[in-house]
DNA sequence: AATTAATCGAGACGGTACGTCGGGTCTTATG
DNA sequence: CATAAGACCCGACGTACCGTCTCGATTAATT
């Protein structure tokens, strides 16, 4: 067995540049938008010099794509016991995730990658799954605990909760897209109630709806 | 007094200097984006020197603001006699507005209108609002011709509808974003039943659900 | 009859920022070397941007030459009268000249350029062509005045006299450099001696030699 | 103490590394001049890494300086049995050092030695003093030999023919700087000539001059 | 007809950022 | 110890674009 992470020769790379760069990027870029995202300025940010950082990208673009991406993995799924319950929780971290920063920045790339003619192809399918896994592993749950059928059109309802709750963030003017939790958590109510009543009847036990 | 557009002194505005630049700075960003968008380019491209752009607006950010949102009125509410056959219509016009280089750069604006701490602040809000109009006055039909109740929630089924078209756009790979009518018709009907269902129990006579 | 200063079209060029700029590089240079001769400080010192400068030459070893010849057109023919004046004055600019930054900036961009691979070719010939310009006049004229024959070899007689003027300036340590006009005139006088000692036959009355 | 080259601990020194880092460092010169003189290049050229050349010398101004003087040792002070005969091999030495790549950097570093600011100081008297040397003994082996009276002016002999000789070859367009054996030698005659008729009446019997 | 006032093309200009490259220092693993 | 390899900071390079500016040329409306 080879040694897998054999050191190569030569002075070894500086191990949190990688982070504190991409961290300053994102920064950045959520702080004066693509017009006035400047690479030095990322630099001076992370404390590292411009050679620094096209050793490891090879432009500024490449280097926000992969400082938002990395960043986004931290939707999680969480098991609430009750498909409403998963189904909340799911939503309120998408609001969170649209209404901060890194969100609206994820948001933008993906916008972005959707229309260029260019490579960044996959990105945008990547943050979509990313988000549908949630869902789909949400609504499976639902069918192991015998609380929905298995006719439940998963595309459907992922597209229907993100893309509601997107345009919830979206239409909300920028001075007030500092929401606490309790906000978030009654903004996303009616929205989860709106897809429970589109798939009422994929459900066994019809679920409580609006009040 | 007497004459409203009394003819200031000097030579008049070229009447279609305007229009052209317009155009030429819608094209140049579908092309190639917000990075590639150059001002020099859309002059050349509108056969216009740069003093005739910077005589009209400010910066290039208004510009294309302006051109974009003076290209989107093109959503329109046909009255097809069903809420029905209103929705379909309302939603397939949003997924080839959503699909073509113009509806992109909408979308990417709003996107980046929403998150900006710089001005165009309005420029979301004009754009929801405007499909929210159109979805408002389909709903107001409906109640109007008995086909539902009045406690339809307006506000959600725009965003519902809109958000959903939207994600169905955006998770589409770049390389087939060109659809035939009867394909976004096709494309379509999924969205409006799902929307449909949900509010089911709103309507007057239950509209013929999914099959 | 085309107007020959026709007025191109455009803002017109700054008339003096030519002047400035070729001084400051000219200053740049003698101060730091090639080395430290950088197109940015030349622009800071010149109170231009850089792009005043690119707009002008293509690139800044283009600059320095051009700075350099524009200003050696000062070597002067001086009509003393006789023709150990004349060669006497002629020495004393050239080595006056030498002694300076910009001489020595001339000298070293001759080097450069004739033992370089690329375009510079004519710099070197422009150069040593002025200075032989001076002395063939400064012979014709002796001839004409009746104090030498037309056997006179003038290009030996100018490589003799710039070359030996020049490795006298070159072996002087640059603290030494600062000379004069006395100091000058006293140095120059053996070398003027040699040189006339060396075609004493080809003038008709042998003029005062040695003391 | 019993060994005196006693060898150090640790890995010893390449014992080729110097040489052929020298020798890149004097061909990337000759082929690209200062500004494209790259230590980098250098390196590659040697097959050695950078930390080795920083070893051995600070920086590359010296690196270069060393390789340069190192090689230039050859110009050699051959005894013909005359004065005329001596002045002629030391003539065509000194101008096919001129004409090639290796001369050329030699005079090259000379001039900026001799204006630069900084420390390269004793280069230009290294090289220069290295001519001299050679013509004074070429003069006291005349003196010598009974040729010559012991008033020959050293200094200006030296500098009349190394300096006559250098402006021969500097203005040698760059592309007729390759000269047979025998074309140096006919080019030499007349600058021998024309020194010796300077010096005419400091020699014993009179040396044969221009015909 | 002469004057005035604005538009328009053309391009210079200062500034700022880009992505690249080189110098000189450093850090590591290997001889 | 010396070496190879290469990361790192710094700062210059030459290019591109923005937004401003200065011109001359054009084009009406006004004297």
């Amino acid at each position: 067995m080879a040694e897998p992470n054999r050191r190569t020769p030569g002075r070894p790379r500086d191990t949190d540049a990688e982070a504190r760069i991409m961290a300053a990027a994102v920064e950045e870029y959520a702080e004066h938008g693509w017009a006035g995202y400047s690479l030095n300025a990322v630099a001076r940010r992370a404390g590292v010099s411009k050679s620094t950082i096209y050793l490891r990208w090879p432009d500024k673009d490449s280097l926000l794509t992969d400082s938002v991406t990395a960043r986004t993995h931290d939707i999680e799924d969480v098991d609430t016991g009750t498909l409403r319950g998963d189904l909340e929780a799911l939503a309120a971290n998408l609001l969170r995730h649209d209404l901060d920063p890194l969100g609206w920045a994820t948001l933008r790339m993906a916008v972005d990658a959707a229309g260029a003619p260019t490579p960044p192809r996959r990105f945008a399918e990547q943050v979509t799954n990313q988000h549908r896994v949630a869902a789909v592993s949400i609504l499976s749950r639902a069918v192991e605990r015998g609380e929905a059928t298995t006719t439940l059109p998963d595309s459907l309802v992922t597209e229907a909760l993100y893309g509601t709750i997107t345009m919830l963030a979206l239409s909300r003017p920028s001075d007030r897209r500092i929401m606490g939790a309790d906000e978030v958590a009654a903004a996303v109510v009616p929205v989860v109630d709106f897809v429970l009543a589109a798939v009422r009847d994929r459900l066994v036990s019809p679920a409580p709806l609006v009040q």
